[in-house]
DNA sequence: GTCTATATCTGGATAGAC
DNA sequence: GTCTATCCAGATATAGAC
């Protein structure tokens, strides 16, 4: 419903079409790599039109690094929330994680963009960030603190180092893992397995 | 030993301080926002001077990538030889996150710049950087298939996707550890926990 | 081995036409 | 809402003096 004639010359691009090149563009080559003019040529604008839009590629930035944080943080939500109250902790576990990796590695431009570029954007961006980023961990912690409480983790477990290895590592995944090759879903299994149970083989406490 | 006078005003700096400062710039700010200008002024000579010693801005960080991957590849080599023949996985594996983690946390510009930057730059200097890669990973690899093929690790783990994690999850540490505010060693040995046995109660297998 | 000066290019951002 | 044209800052790299 945007306009009535039929063979328009220039169909508009707008906000979305703009953060969505940027997102894909900053996903592949970082920040600094990625010039406005390459957005706007990857959005079929030119460079000025940008300007209509927004008032500085920071301001760009910080939409794309928002709208990653809460795109993950919502699905791990849902997959988790989706779980039957009486849920084990392998099963929570899990749940989050592949929420958390189904959003980075299959459908997030924006989510993939925040994890590649937010050590390399200026201060005033990456404090912008910073909320979202601070709900999406307190989120994650509230979960594995109850876990702890339960006494289904370890209570020498350090909840926030925990954590952020946790994070650390299923971002990490980002640089080498090809989705067209391997399922995301066992990729969150064997990582699940890792932390929940280790490698070692326990001969001790075996069964 | 290098000149006889004094008092002279320009001391040299040479390959090593540019490098050295590069290092250092990389490993703050990132490949992109590091200015010739900025290393020079860091390493206290003038722009133009630097192409007396290198002919580009990739021949600069080509050389740091590779002695980033080198100082690790050495350190964790020297860690694992030091123990003695008899030593448990547990011990081995400890001291090969101690090696990668002090190496990567305390006196490594040249390998935290190479864990910051290596998204980022150009084709041509990752490629340049990938032979050494290929064979630290090709020491840890082989490090665990031993490990494995003696039944210390379970069978059943992919021993390449375990070191991406590992590796991964170090490697992120760079991002919020602090070593100013805790120990480093103490950090290796709480994510050697988390990977061997893994972080879960088991009621069932404890004796 | 380092300096100064400069050529050349690219990027973010603005102004005004359509 | 997009275009063209342009300003200006900052980057890599070169040339030649000291």
């Amino acid at each position: 419903m945007h306009t009535h004639r039929k063979y328009q010359t220039r169909p508009e691009v707008g906000r979305e079409g703009i953060l969505n090149a940027a997102a894909s563009l900053f996903r592949q080559h970082g920040y600094s790599a990625v010039s406005l003019r390459a957005v706007a040529q990857a959005a079929g604008i030119k460079a000025g039109s940008i300007y209509y839009h927004f008032t500085s590629k920071d301001e760009i930035v910080i939409e794309i690094l928002n709208a990653g944080i809460l795109a993950v943080h919502t699905e791990v939500c849902a997959a988790v929330d989706a779980l039957r109250p009486e849920s084990s902790v392998d099963d929570i576990i899990r749940a989050a994680l592949r929420g958390h990796l189904r959003t980075l590695l299959e459908h997030g431009d924006y989510t993939s963009a925040n994890v590649r570029i937010f050590g390399q954007v200026p201060p005033v961006v990456r404090d912008a960030n910073l909320p979202a980023r601070r709900a999406y961990e307190k989120y994650l912690d509230d979960l594995l603190l109850g876990l702890q409480a339960d006494g289904a983790i370890h209570s020498n477990v350090n909840i926030s180092r925990f954590r952020l290895m946790l994070i650390g590592a299923l971002n990490a995944t980002l640089e080498w893992f090809d989705p067209q090759q391997g399922g995301v879903d066992g990729l969150a299994d064997d990582y699940a397995d890792y932390f929940l149970n280790g490698v070692l083989n326990q001969t001790k406490g075996e069964i």
